[in-house]
DNA sequence: CTCCGTTTGTTGAAAATTCAACAGACTTAT
DNA sequence: ATAAGTCTGTTGAATTTTCAACAAACGGAG
């Protein structure tokens, strides 16, 4: 576990508890490592909703996929940061999604009853976790906002402009990365792949924005 | 305080925690009540985000306007359900939304601090009330996965399907009323009103649903 | 370096949504 | 009961999105 700690450091799960105290206590939550490689499934829909995953190295993505096979990107995880507590917090009986690896991946999973649930040993530590699962759960219920305020605008150019700025806003810059390709991007905003690429030329063309691949700029 | 109580104990906020105790509790949490007539604002976008609101008597909805006057509905909030708690708990400066009353109604605000910081008293219901939180936080987690899951449809009569799936589900009966006029229901599912209607008409027509009203029902 | 598979941008046609306008049904207030 | 105002369904035109197909650009493997 020590080369993860690093990592666990910057989970919020772990927020104000002291590193040398780290590694006993994921002994006592029974905390397991998992390797994935690209394209995998994670934790497959329908799988009960016992764990809570943390992206300990690589990345993933939350999906949901229509009777249609059309693809939906709920969000993108990266690493040092949780998924699916809702569901393990919630106690609800099955993941509603797909977590999929879009890069060789190292997973913590952590079953979550032993969080919500004083353990025999009494270890402590419970009452800090489920303070910071709070503000967890807190701040994704804020991303979730800003999804909705990004997929709701009814054109293609808004939501993608309104994704632009949320991502300059996060990035602190006008020049910024984004987490995802063409096609995935026009399943996170929810609209047509060729459409998306004709709005971004048509962006482009006017001098509203630039771009190379996943690098993006706003000029404004 | 008294009259409240009966609403009080259905609230997620207060599971688990004595009845006989709650009067005592609200007083240390510093709970307020506040009336608002039907239309009125009762907190705007841009508020600082203290409070955490529960709804005693009457509805409200989220909504979200966007620059250009197109209203979004993001949820309805009916008696003894907490709103704005998530802002409240991931201690953001301003709420991003509006809380719009759609009837008269009667709300509770708590201070979110006095229940994250534990009160000069020393009352010991925080650790509960934190529990609580924590579970609501992860059960409107999940209410946002199935709003995505509805409005992630890429076509206006695949959303109102999904929608009204999803509410035959939960009133238990293929029969069943809904909260939003026409018009609200289209700033939910975020497809415009006229189409709506249309599409409504459609499926009377093909004999899978039939409505009058707010009184839906599933033939199938 | 070349080949092969994937990603991206472009196009035009088909389908769906949006928009504006209106009439009838329904509600509320007087 | 009447009148004024709101909500709902319908229509057709304008706009936008979706879909399918293809070629160019890119990237990795051998």
């Amino acid at each position: 576990m020590e080369k993860y700690l690093k990592v666990l450091r910057n989970c919020s799960l772990f927020r104000n508890i002291e590193e040398s105290h780290l590694t006993k206590m994921l002994t006592c939550l029974g905390a397991k490592v998992e390797s994935f490689d690209k394209k995998y499934t994670i934790i497959a829909e329908g799988n009960p909703a016992k764990y809570i995953g943390i992206m300990l190295s690589g990345s993933a993505q939350i999906i949901r996929m229509d009777y249609f096979g059309n693809r939906n990107i709920v969000s993108g995880i990266e690493v040092s940061e949780t998924f699916c507590e809702a569901f393990a917090c919630a106690e609800v009986k099955a993941v509603p999604v797909t977590i999929v690896a879009t890069e060789p991946c190292e997973i913590m999973l952590i079953d979550c009853s032993h969080i919500l649930h004083t353990c025999s040993n009494n270890c402590g530590f419970h009452q800090q976790l489920i303070f910071n699962l709070m503000k967890d759960l807190a701040t994704k219920n804020i991303m979730f906002h800003q999804k909705i305020e990004i997929t709701s605008k009814r054109s293609t150019r808004e939501k993608l402009l309104s994704y632009l700025t949320f991502q300059a806003k996060k990035a602190g810059s006008n020049v910024f990365d984004i987490p995802f390709d063409r096609q995935e991007l026009a399943d996170y905003l929810e609209v047509d792949r060729s459409g998306l690429s004709a709005e971004i030329s048509k962006l482009r063309a006017e001098g509203i924005i630039e771009c190379r691949k996943n690098r993006f700029e706003i000029l404004y």
